[in-house]
DNA sequence: TTGACAAATGCAACCTCGTTGCAATATAAT
DNA sequence: ATTATATTGCAACGAGGTTGCATTTGTCAA
């Protein structure tokens, strides 16, 4: 899957640098755990890879411009991002530790409903879904921080 | 309503200053749509109120303290505060202006199975709902800035 | 293999939102 | 009017994110 999305981008004319190729593996090696910014540095460093933060923000808004990865709101004021691939689904995040995982959510009576409706005169393309509550690590503690 | 907000924080030792006087007028003339801390610096000013923006954000903070507003996540990244009083409903956001409004879901099935549920072995303590796409005025263009 | 050209990168400077320590001010009870 | 302390303003800071511009690097063709 990494190849053909790399040779993919290659077609078009952009270019394998070490970065972006780090960058994509990483992604596809991080199924459930959707990725901010900081972190992707911070796991490019752990490799050895050093990127300067203005070439990480550039690079998640090229992949996400190429459709590679797709934004998402956890709900605290983070911005992750994750492989558009994985679908339309829905996020949890832990109000102590601020860790992410997606969810999916069984016999889902509302998602046939929620999209293309008119709600206050806006017209709706889309919507979140995200649940927020302690993580197994911070079930002991009563919250936050 | 306003007037019993005001005498409980009076009761309870903490002073009614001018700025803390507009903030919850303001909230509480502000029914359906949630405001940002830059929001109300900039809509107390208008009302020829100069507040620090330190002491803005220190009177959200004690507001959400005390209960009487509670801070909501629209879905991009910026907070936004209510009145406590509103109760649990879900929020829509323009994916163009980033205006955003209060909406309940009638008939909701999921909202009494949303809570209260194990996820990913977290204990889930609450959820948010956000919808986006383009409000009124933003509908006759295609989507963003 | 070597250039050349555009894509990608690094850097510095800037922005918004939000926080902190501390000194100055204002509320409200006496 | 005094006093105690809740509140405010200010300056400085910090995280996350953006921009302009000069430099480097990937790619391909000669
Ligand atoms: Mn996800
Ligand atoms: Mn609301
Ligand atoms: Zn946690
Ligand atoms: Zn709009």
């Amino acid at each position: 899957m990494r190849q053909e999305t790399l040779a993919a981008l290659k077609d078009k004319g952009f270019r394998l640098t070490k970065i972006r190729k780090f960058i994509v593996e990483i992604f596809y090696s991080s199924e459930a755990v959707p990725i901010s910014a900081p972190e992707l540095r911070t796991r490019l460093l752990a490799q050895n890879v050093k990127a300067n933060k203005t070439t990480v923000y550039r690079e998640l808004d090229f992949l996400s411009d190429q459709g590679i990865i797709v934004e998402i709101n956890a709900g605290d004021g983070k911005k992750r991002y994750e492989l558009q691939r994985h679908g339309h689904h829905h996020h949890i995040l832990c109000l102590r530790c601020s860790a992410v995982e997606c969810v999916t959510i069984e016999n889902c009576a509302l998602e046939d409903q929620l999209n293309s409706v008119d709600l206050k005169n806006f017209k709706v393309t889309g919507h979140a879904l995200n649940f927020f509550g302690l993580c197994e690590g911070c079930r002991p503690y009563t919250e936050c921080r």
